[in-house]
DNA sequence: CCTCTCATTCGACATTCATCGTACAACAGT
DNA sequence: ACTGTTGTACGATGAATGTCGAATGAGAGG
């Protein structure tokens, strides 16, 4: 029986129905969690700890909660690593190009002008 | 002499080229920011009190100052009214289809699946 | 069985934030 | 001048937020 079905509290995964454009800004407004959705944008899942950001493991969960609650990123669990994917389709789906405009602007507000 | 050149401190209006897309979300994260933003959309200017938000006066100009010091809108001042616009051409410059894809979304967003 | 790795939960902390009431300043009429 | 309107500035306050360290727990592998 896999750790999520023991003592550990479900995944809280949001239906796209239940997405607040809102909250989705909210999660990207941090630069850590800009830079975690940077990263998942270019490799389609990575375990935790291989994000190249600067604060601790329990700050890195935390992040990973607000964008899970958020529905920016799924998680499942695999042994003792816990896999992390962008939901783009989910996004995408609800919100039309909107991922993708937030993420250009940040990658293009990054080098040019700064 | 107006208002604005006297004992008031001059308002702060970014240069595009200091837009900061983080700021820009934080900033639309708020329900009370974004139905400004939205109301802005249909009619160019307006004057501050004209907002069918319910908040107090002063919180309203709180907002307003997020919104004008991340670059979104742009106030002037003329007589005993401040008015308030949208920097669309601005944002649209910086960070094309941003706005677009934002403000839409959160359109989507109230009335169809909720 | 023991140990190491991975990631979490919990509690604490300092900071930021949204909100309001009050006081104030400038303009517009009368 | 006096008065009402418009909007700001300031200070306070309670809630949310980002951060960390320590403790915990499950899995992997010797």
């Amino acid at each position: 029986m896999p750790r999520s079905q023991r003592n550990r509290p479900a995944l809280v995964h949001p239906d796209p129905e239940e997405f607040d454009v809102l909250d989705i800004l909210h999660a990207l407004s941090d630069p850590t969690r800009m830079t975690i959705v940077q990263t998942l944008r270019a490799a389609p899942e990575r375990a935790c700890g291989t994000f190249a950001v600067d604060v601790a493991p329990s700050t890195l969960t935390h992040h990973f909660r607000v964008l899970r609650e958020a529905g920016v990123i799924r998680q499942r669990e695999d042994g003792n690593r816990r896999w992390t994917a962008l939901r783009d389709e989910d996004l995408e789906a609800r919100f039309p190009r909107l991922l993708e405009a937030i993420v250009t602007a940040y990658e293009n507000g990054l080098a040019p002008s700064r």
